[in-house]
DNA sequence: CCCATGAGTGTTTTT
DNA sequence: CACTCATGGG
């Protein structure tokens, strides 16, 4: 039979077969989604014979745009694969933007003005306008306008008093763009869907069209969609409403409903069986789903056996609970022989913010680049120049820019070519300016000129890369960069060596394939408009960057690619659509979860229900008991969130890790569909572990002090039979390994490097920890150098360093920081903690200001990865364009086959681990997801682990070490212990 | 007057 | 880290 449908179910094969031309399949988390949809794809193109370049394929994100072209390309060839206009709907707008904006009269050359941009533009409107809304509420609501096609006007009209302070800066904003030639995320939506309004002949070629997490759209998606598919009116969407978590993005779940509306022929396809996760989890998250009382019921069959429970965890705190997760995962790792490598965790958190921020302040250096060439491309980009008129520092200051700015809008002019007129003395500014300044100015305005004149002398696709090089070389950026970051100047740089590597390779990427995926067809009588090589090549590569880009970048580098053995840390947003064997969700108490800003609650338990259904094997969710710093209740307790009632925790989750005793390992080989272990390589590693259970805190979480002497080990906890494995005991010997470099390394900088080092006893640091088991699974390092390393770092912190005295406490306010936190010190990699006993009973309350070797700062982190991942949204709350009505689908047709699976899937307790049974599902479907072909992803932001490795690995920008937290210690250890 | 530098505060989710 | 506010040098 057909390849195309191989291993594919009866209800996916419906979806992919089917012959009505409007067709949505409701795809619940696991249940084959993108492969339906791949297979969808060529089988319209075989069967129907479509052309690649007829058919449009929109996704949401970059990465999911990659996958799903990977995936094609095994299916259908490269050939086929790369002439199909697939990608995010925004590279698909701005591709038609790019050939036919000039139909609308958008000016050539335009550029995407990225959320920095509009926020530094935004910001200055409400500086000038004293206004009092906050830079990212007015951005936020300018955005959400937007996408629902309100223009300030129109605003002004409906306005309510409030509103009407932000229809000046929106009215600002916007000016500002247009004088730029700029572009926001919105615009590019918009304005494609003018342009196909008025000139449908520009999609008139497209014979069917395909819209990935649909359940994301917000009403200007759904509009493009229907203008793609306007010639013939053949749609294929898939989603899942229980996914749509990016309502605030302004998605609207309804436009499943009215898409039925708007097309009465449309047949929906629902596909049921997961092939994802252990029914237990399924269970879990199906409750949790479930307590959406508006939301239509809906099956979701497990096909995998029942698993293990999943863990409902109580630490006292969050540093706590981060070390938790770090002696989980070592556990996990250790007892599986081999089962499990670190790159088949993640750790999925609601906000990512400190370490997002982080990774964008650690892409600075290569943002300033980015903004010089912004402006050599295009010299109307205004807010690039601002940025960079000062950087590095020029004796420019904001009196000056404030001259320069006004003097332009006076003139009507660009700011740009005012500064020129200035300084060659054409004009010149109401007040004199300084004679610093001025001379300032002067090298600025050089040296874009000089840049200008080599791009013109460039007339490839090295233009970039070129120009790049040429920048960095006459600011001295790289001395500027020791100068300004003196502590770690060095990763900064390998941030702009990576920037120019990618622009290096996307050269080398467009010369041999010059017409394929950026080129639309041609069609006949609307003209294209071309570009001058080397300008257009630059514009393309400045519009990847700010589309997030990750520019693929096919070839990860071909040496030592092992998959880089990280630990994923990523938010739960990002990390819709993939899936791990092991997932932990920290934090899950009322707050956080539930957001305490969030808009609407049920939004919130769908990215639980997301978070949870991205596990595959094992899922770990947990909470801090405590939370000092954003205290609760009276002394920070937390309160569990309202999506995990007591009925659920008692009846569909453990308290603590389950014992990993064969069985369980048996099961989890089964669901992953690996290989089981042999019983020697799960005994191996087990001797470095301080235990075999999850017992160094009480189920109720709380230290459990009784642990440090007898082995009494309080399996019951588990309820689980006591496995036999004793616990070894490993007090003494420093294991611990090689950490050095890092040791060196820093302290040369002197300033504080503390943290890593600090081992506590006998186990490993987490620096050691990574650096022994990056790589293969985990075996553990070897002997130790031990102890020398531990002293030399005590020594050293010790000191502390001038006033800030950095204790170690080490309370972080959340995990992220934790992960982040402390463990890096300068350059060196996210280190993941250790460290399981504090060694004597120290406890860290106590004793602030010395002991750093105590447990309690053992801090380190993970690793922290690398990520992110794929978006997709959800619903506003807006006003409505509709009669919301929340979740009243009606499936216009049944879907797969009445589904009885025998009864295996739900049985009730947990040891069900009966035998090898669990692969029963397995065998009559074909497994198709399991996790191969997945890639940790990189991505924009990767973090620090590289460096541990050798090869660092690419990634478009920003590789970040985690510095910069070593001052949030301080400050924060400081605080906390007076 | 203008610019640089240091201290103090605070942070959902993302194309 | 970004942002804001305060102080000190030119």
């Amino acid at each position: 039979m057909d390849p195309i449908l191989d291993g594919l179910n009866h209800a996916q094969r419906e979806a992919v077969t089917s012959s009505g031309s409007i067709l949505q399949v409701l795809a619940p988390p696991g249940s084959g989604k993108t492969k339906t949809l791949t297979a969808r794809v060529a089988y319209l193109l075989s069967h129907h014979k479509y052309q690649p370049q007829d058919v449009i394929c929109c996704t949401f994100t970059i990465k999911a745009s990659r996958e799903m072209r990977e995936r094609l390309a095994k299916l259908i060839g490269e050939k086929l694969e790369s002439r199909l206009i697939l990608g995010t709907f925004h590279s698909i707008c701005r591709r038609y933007l790019v050939k036919y904006g000039y139909l609308i009269g958008l000016r050539k050359g335009f550029g995407i003005a990225d959320s920095d941009d509009t926020r530094a533009i935004i910001r200055r409107s409400i500086k000038r306008l004293k206004s009092s809304i906050e830079v990212k509420a007015a951005q936020g609501r300018i955005s959400r306008h937007k996408a629902h096609g309100l223009s300030p006007d129109a605003l002004a009209d409906r306005a309510k008093a409030e509103e009407l302070e932000l229809v000046d800066i929106y009215r600002d904003y916007e000016s500002a763009l247009a004088a730029s030639n700029l572009l926001d995320y919105d615009d590019l939506l918009l304005r494609c869907g003018d342009l196909l309004r008025d000139h449908p002949e520009c999609v008139s070629n497209v014979q069917a069209v395909l819209v990935d997490e649909f359940q994301d759209t917000n009403i200007i998606q759904y509009e493009l969609m229907n203008l793609f598919a306007a010639k013939n009116r053949r749609i294929t969407i898939v989603g899942d409403p229980d996914q749509s978590i990016y309502g605030f993005r302004s998605a609207e779940i309804q436009n499943l409903k009215r898409m039925q509306r708007r097309y009465s022929n449309t047949t929906v396809v629902l596909l049921e069986d997961n092939y994802r996760s252990a029914a237990s989890i399924l269970n879990a998250a199906q409750e949790v789903i479930e307590q959406d009382t508006s939301r239509p019921a809906k099956a979701l069959q497990a096909t995998h056996s029942f698993g293990t429970l999943p863990v409902l965890r109580r630490l006292p705190n969050p540093n706590a609970e981060a070390q938790w997760m770090v002696l989980e995962i070592k556990r996990c790792a250790a007892m599986t022989g081999g089962l499990l490598r670190m790159s088949d965790f993640a750790v999925l958190l609601r906000s990512a913010s400190l370490s997002t921020q982080i990774e964008t302040a650690f892409g600075r250096a290569v943002k300033i680049l980015l903004n010089y060439m912004r402006v050599v491309s295009h010299t109307g980009h205004s807010d690039a120049l601002m940025n960079i008129v000062n950087v590095p520092p020029r004796r420019i200051g904001d009196e000056t820019i404030k001259q320069l700015t006004s003097g332009a809008e006076k003139a009507k002019i660009p700011l740009w070519n005012f500064i020129k007129d200035v300084i060659q003395g054409r004009r010149s500014t109401e007040k004199k300016l300084q004679k610093t300044a001025e001379q300032g100015l002067c090298t600025l305005v050089n040296l874009i000129e000089a840049s200008r004149q080599k791009l013109q002398e460039c007339e490839d696709a090295s233009a970039p890369r070129v120009l790049i090089e040429f920048i960095a070389e006459r600011l001295s950026f790289q001395e500027y960069l020791i100068r300004t970051y003196p502590l770690d100047e060095d990763s900064r740089w390998a941030n702009v060596r990576e920037l120019m590597h990618q622009a290096s390779e996307v050269a080398a990427f467009e010369e041999e394939e010059v017409d394929k995926e950026m080129d639309l067809p041609e069609i006949e009588g609307v003209q294209q408009q071309q570009a001058h090589s080397g300008e257009e090549a630059l514009t393309r590569f400045l519009a990847n960057v700010a589309l997030a880009t990750e520019i693929t970048t096919r070839e990860e580098s071909k040496e030592g690619d092992q998959p880089s053995e990280k630990v994923t840390i990523s938010t739960i947003h990002a990390a819709k659509g993939l899936e791990w064997p092991v997932v932990f969700v920290p934090a899950v108490y009322n707050g956080s979860i539930p957001h305490s800003r969030a808009e609407v609650v049920e939004e919130e338990r769908r990215l639980l229900y997301v978070a949870m259904t991205r596990a595959q094997a094992l899922l770990y969710l947990s909470i801090p008991i405590r939370q000092p710093r954003l205290g609760e209740g009276e002394d920070g307790a937390t309160t569990l969130t309202p999506f995990l009632p007591p009925k659920l925790t008692k009846t569909r989750f453990r308290p603590t890790g389950p014992s990993l005793h064969e069985k369980v390992v048996y099961a989890i080989a089964d669901i992953l569909r690996r290989p089981r272990p042999s019983l020697d390589d799960m005994y191996k590693g087990l001797e470095f572990l301080p235990s075999t259970l999850d017992d160094r805190w009480t189920p109720e979480g709380e230290e459990d002090h009784s642990k440090f002497d007898s082995t009494s080990t309080s399996h019951e906890a588990s309820g689980e039979p006591n496995p036999k494995r004793r616990r070894s005991d490993m007090n003494q010997g420093a294991k611990s390994t090689t950490y050095m470099s890092s040791a060196g390394y820093t302290m040369n900088n002197s300033t504080e490097f503390t943290i890593p080092t600090t081992v506590s006893s006998g186990f490993t640091s987490a620096r050691d920890y990574i650096a022994a088991n990056p790589v293969p699974p985990a075996e553990p390092a070897s002997k130790p150098p031990a102890g020398a390393d531990a002293d030399a770092a005590g020594a050293n912190k010790s000191k502390p360093l001038s006033s800030t005295g950095r204790k170690d406490g080490l309370t972080q306010a959340s995990i992220s920081n934790f992960f982040s936190g402390p463990g890096s010190s300068q350059k060196r990699e996210p280190v993941l903690p250790s460290h399981p006993q504090p060694p004597p009973s120290r406890r860290y309350e106590g004793a602030p200001s010395q002991n750093q070797r105590s447990g309690a700062r053992s801090i380190v982190p993970v690793a922290l990865s690398s990520h992110r991942v794929q978006p997709r949204p959800l619903i506003p709350t807006r006003p409505a364009l509709e009669p919301t009505n929340p979740n009243g689908y009606t499936w216009l047709a049944a879907p797969s086959k009445p589904t009885l699976k025998p009864a295996r899937t739900s049985m009730t307790q947990e040891q069900s681990n009966n035998t090898s049974g669990g692969r029963a599902g397995a065998d009559e479907v074909k497994p198709e997801s399991s996790t191969r072909g997945f890639r940790p992803a990189t991505t924009f932001h990767s973090t620090t682990m590289s460096m541990v490795q050798q090869a660092p690995r690419r990634t478009l920008g920003i590789r970040r070490s985690m510095n910069g937290w070593q001052d949030r210690m301080k400050r924060e250890g400081g605080g906390q212990s007076s």
